[in-house]
RNA sequence: GCCGGGAUGGUGGAAUCGGUAGACACAAGGCACUUAAAAUGCCUCGACCCACGGUCGUGCGGGUUCAAGUCCCGCUCCCGGCACCA
């Protein structure tokens, strides 16, 4: 064999006879235990990036893993097609999103296919290719049809300047980022799925999926169910205002919802959006007031935003009449209370509410206790609000009651009088799914000319998306293309597109039977479903998680697939992440440098401290680590490294410089140490071979050297087979396959049992490595003289018989700290042990002129001597 | 602001169920080989001290335990998400 390691002979051959031998087509087969491993597929951005690689290889491992357990496993792989970053690179460039989509993904297909990965390309798709969003376009008309689907106002971003709608991506501390306008709040009426419907079920449902605890308490917050109480207040203008209620009389009733009944007694006022239509009526008569309302209006519409501005109001005049006290207190239009969240209006209880606290110490209004402290005491509300449970105080008949005695009277009691209820709210709100963009798939629904809105027929499917268009800044081509939108006879069609999160709901179920042209999803979506490892980014944990969830639970419902939940395991890898560079212009925009183009300097201890632009070597400013993205201009473009060392050094690399869930600091150094590791085993291998041929091995006939060999390739089959296949720690197996290399570096022994011995490590090192680095391993297999592909062998088997040892070393500790090591045969019983470990020369010394009392023995670790 | 995570040597990380802190690498330093360099191999590598031994040490401050990186309480800083980025 080549003594050298020659990593793009070896990649092209391996990676050639798996496409002449369609060695990752899947097929169906009711017989064999099937896996399903799916990788979320990437946006065509243009080039692969370190994220993508990271996720890449961790679905490759697991699917050759699993292959050499032999299951009949699904790895498939396409691309999440519509998006913003196509209309920004055709206003940029020139150039229709399609053009540019589709070329590429002709770039990142060459990409992953230089990468080995063991995808079954046949079902390859895009979710702009009108054969897929066909199928989704079908579904949602069904969907209408069923009431799932409605149509309501909803609030979006406005830039006044461009006359476009903006995603909250594109707006830039409360202006357009291209504009740089101050963005306005507008309400357009749009689509929405009922994803509330199915609430109850999807929080359910999380007790059945096998995925990481953080995310499961993710999505069960985000649903946010809560037990609480729905209550109204009565309404009155103020004494003297002329702003009276419709029928001249007493007012409207103001309805809030509140987790905390049991403060009711202590409201001190009521707070309203500027939107709900108490403030608009108090405002007609009132400039200042309405002038504060269109301030409310100014700024994103993004949660966090609102969340961290400054919390104001302003006194609209009216007051709202408690439900049980009759007690009159004020109504204040607040910023931070929206229309779209609950009633659109809050009840305040600033003893008991932090919020509450700072806008009634910021506005002078009452702030009174009405629980009481730990020690049954009114607490001290000086500094800021009590929050915790307790019993009532100052709350007349329900004094003395704790939270649950309290929720029930309180509820009981308005209910008696008509005015509140116990009510289950979720904070999950309907899902909106339309966009006044271009690039994506067109909402199959048209308008008559009488108002109506119809979904359309089958016969009228698909609506494809016009791929000939120019796009500029303000807004969708397609708005202004009679040709798409004018049906004719006063008819329009829907010039909205669907949300990405709709193409990306469902393509994972598309992929068991992308060929089909007649029908979304046939039998076989349910050999392959669910998906037994679904393997992405922690950033997915919850928005596409969730929506994916809910979309199988849909197509179940309309029997296209029989199981209640898409993924059955989750692997969520931490993000690649990298140093970020920028420059500030003189308009405060930041240009973003790729630190590819920037020379950092560090300090003697290797920390960075400033950095220059190689260009100009002028310096740039240092943004700090973050997810490698194209906004930050900071992902490492893999392609080099590829060139450079070959894949499988890159996708050791990736597997070895963390544990996935943990995020990955990119570093080129450990590509190079990574390249050396497989040259090592490539150097390894072949000198083996060249030793001579090797002896069937005898176990029975092994010297102590070659037991203790043997011992470590079964402890190394051991450790690597739970850390891949149970663990997915692919870093810990490959630092266990480093150290049986290591050992068997210093294993020198050419006699027949002695090579029979080595021949068996290397062949365990070759084939444990080989879901990782699967063309080396391709080539070793085959030096090593298997008829048979790697891909193809089966796993390492354990010989527990392999492992047995003659002693075992225990730790001896005295009062918890380590002060000896004894050697005792695995079988000792407790009495032998103690004896040692006390007999041990340095526990002998911790131990003079002091008691013993008390020794732990914990079987097969340590000796604590408890001493005084 | 709210929800979820994270912090261990110069660096990435290991320690899986409360039981030996620092596996395996990277970087650095030293040595061998070489005319030389690269490559390769070998050695050292948490800090400190009275160094075949000992003290301290896992972001900070407390606590539980025979024993805490790991569990509990309170902080700090960093990262992800927050519904129109994907």
């Amino acid at each position: 064999m080549d003594a050298q390691y020659n990593p793009h002979e070896i990649e092209r051959d391996a990676q050639q006879f798996w496409v002449k031998n369609e060695c990752f087509k899947a097929v169906e087969d009711a017989n064999r235990e099937k896996f399903y491993c799916l990788s979320m597929f990437p946006y065509p951005s243009g080039k692969l990036h370190m994220g993508h690689v990271r996720n890449y290889t961790i679905g490759d491992v697991v699917s050759r893993y699993q292959r050499m357990q032999g299951k009949n496993v699904l790895q498939p792989m396409g691309w999440d097609a519509f998006g913003m970053p196509a209309e920004n690179a055709a206003i940029k460039n020139q150039v229709p999103p399609a053009k540019w989509t589709y070329e590429n993904i002709d770039y990142m297909r060459n990409q992953l296919q230089a990468l080995g990965f063991a995808y079954d390309w046949s079902r390859e798709f895009a979710t702009c290719d009108a054969d897929y969003y066909r199928w989704e376009q079908w579904f949602f008309t069904k969907l209408v049809e069923k009431g799932l689907v409605y149509k309501k106002m909803s609030t979006v971003n406005w830039d006044p300047v461009d006359q476009t709608v903006l995603a909250n991506e594109q707006v830039i501390e409360g202006r357009g980022w291209r504009s740089g306008a101050l963005v306005e709040r507008k309400e357009i009426p749009l689509w929405f799925l009922k994803i509330t419907d199915y609430a109850e079920e999807l929080l359910a449902d999380l007790d059945q999926v096998e995925w990481p605890e953080q995310v499961k308490t993710m999505q069960r917050n985000w649903i946010g169910k809560s037990r609480g109480v729905e209550l109204s207040f009565e309404i009155k203008p103020a004494e003297g205002s002329d702003i009276k209620a419709a029928d001249g009389t007493p007012a409207e009733l103001l309805s809030v919802y509140t987790t905390r009944p049991d403060t009711l007694m202590g409201v001190t006022y009521v707070a309203v959006a500027a939107a709900h239509p108490l403030a608009r009526a108090a405002a007609e008569g009132n400039a200042e007031l309405a002038a504060f309302c269109e301030e409310c209006a100014r700024g994103g519409t993004s949660e966090a935003e609102l969340a961290t501005k400054e919390k104001k109001g302003m006194a609209t005049g009216q007051v709202a009449v408690h439900p049980l006290t009759g007690r009159e207190v004020p109504v204040y239009v607040a910023n931070f209370v929206l229309m779209e969240f609950g009633t659109g209006a809050v009840m305040a209880v600033p003893g008991h509410d932090q919020r509450d606290w700072e806008f009634a110490t910021k506005y002078g209004l009452p702030i009174e206790a009405v629980i009481s402290d730990e020690n049954g005491q009114a607490p001290d509300l000086s500094e800021g609000a009590y929050v915790e449970y307790g019993r009532l105080i100052h709350s007349g008949e329900f004094d003395g009651l704790d939270f649950e005695a309290a929720f029930d009277a309180i509820a009981a009691k308005l209910a008696e009088k008509g005015v509140g209820e116990v009510k289950t709210n979720f904070r999950l709100r309907d899902w909106g799914v339309a966009r006044q963009r271009y690039w994506g798939a067109p909402i199959p629904v048209k308008y008559g000319p009488e108002g109506q809105t119809v979904p359309l027929s089958d016969e009228e499917l698909p609506v494809a998306l016009p791929q000939e268009v120019t796009v500029d800044a303000s807004g969708s081509p397609l708005k202004k293309m009679p040709e798409f939108s004018d049906l004719g006879d006063g008819w329009v069609r829907e010039t909205d597109t669907f949300d990405t999160f709709m193409e990306s709901s469902w393509y994972y179920a598309r992929f068991c039977c992308a060929d089909n042209p007649d029908a979304m999803l046939d039998e076989r979506a349910n050999y392959w479903l669910p998906v037994d490892l679904y393997i992405g980014g922690i950033e997915h944990a919850i928005l596409h998680l969730l929506y994916a969830r809910f979309f199988h639970k849909l197509m179940r419902d309309f029997g296209l697939v029989d199981s209640d939940e898409p993924f059955q395991r989750l692997l969520t890898q931490g993000m690649v992440i990298a140093e970020t560079f920028y420059r500030e212009e003189a308009n405060g925009a930041k240009t973003w440098f790729n630190p590819a183009d920037v020379e950092v300097k560090r300090d003697d201890k290797g920390r960075p401290v400033s950095a220059v632009l190689i260009d100009d070597g002028q310096p740039v400013q240092m943004g700090g680590i973050e997810k490698m993205s194209k906004s930050k201009n900071n992902g490492v473009d893999p392609q080099s490294m590829i060139e450079r060392f070959g894949a499988d050094t890159v996708r050791l690399f990736m597997m070895f410089a963390a544990p996935p869930e943990q995020s990955l600091e990119w570093s080129d150094s450990g590509v190079e140490g990574a390249n050396r590791f497989l040259k090592r085993l490539w150097r390894l291998a072949s000198e083996h071979l060249a030793a001579g041929e090797p002896a069937p091995l005898d176990t029975a006939a092994l010297d102590d050297a070659q037991r203790d060999l043997r011992r470590k390739t079964h402890e190394t089959i051991k450790k690597a087979s739970d850390d891949i296949g149970r663990r997915t720690t692919f870093n810990t197996a490959i630092a266990a396959v480093m150290e049986l290399t290591n050992t068997l570096g210093k294993f020198d022994d050419t006699s027949p049992q002695g090579l029979a011995v080595a021949r068996e490590a290397v062949e365990a090192c070759v084939l444990l490595l080989a879901p990782i680095t699967p063309h080396i391993g391709h080539a070793l297999w085959a030096e090593l003289g298997h008829e048979g592909p790697a891909i193809d062998a089966a796993w390492p088997r354990l010989d527990e018989s392999a492992l047995a040892r003659d002693s075992i070393e225990l730790v001896v500790q005295v009062n918890g700290k380590l002060r000896a090591r004894i050697q005792v045969a695995p079988d000792a019983d407790k009495q032998t042990v103690e004896a040692e470990a006390l007999g041990a020369e340095n526990v002998q010394r911790h131990l003079e002129g002091k008691t013993v009392r008390k020794v732990i023995v914990v079987p097969g670790k340590l000796v604590n001597i408890v001493v005084g």
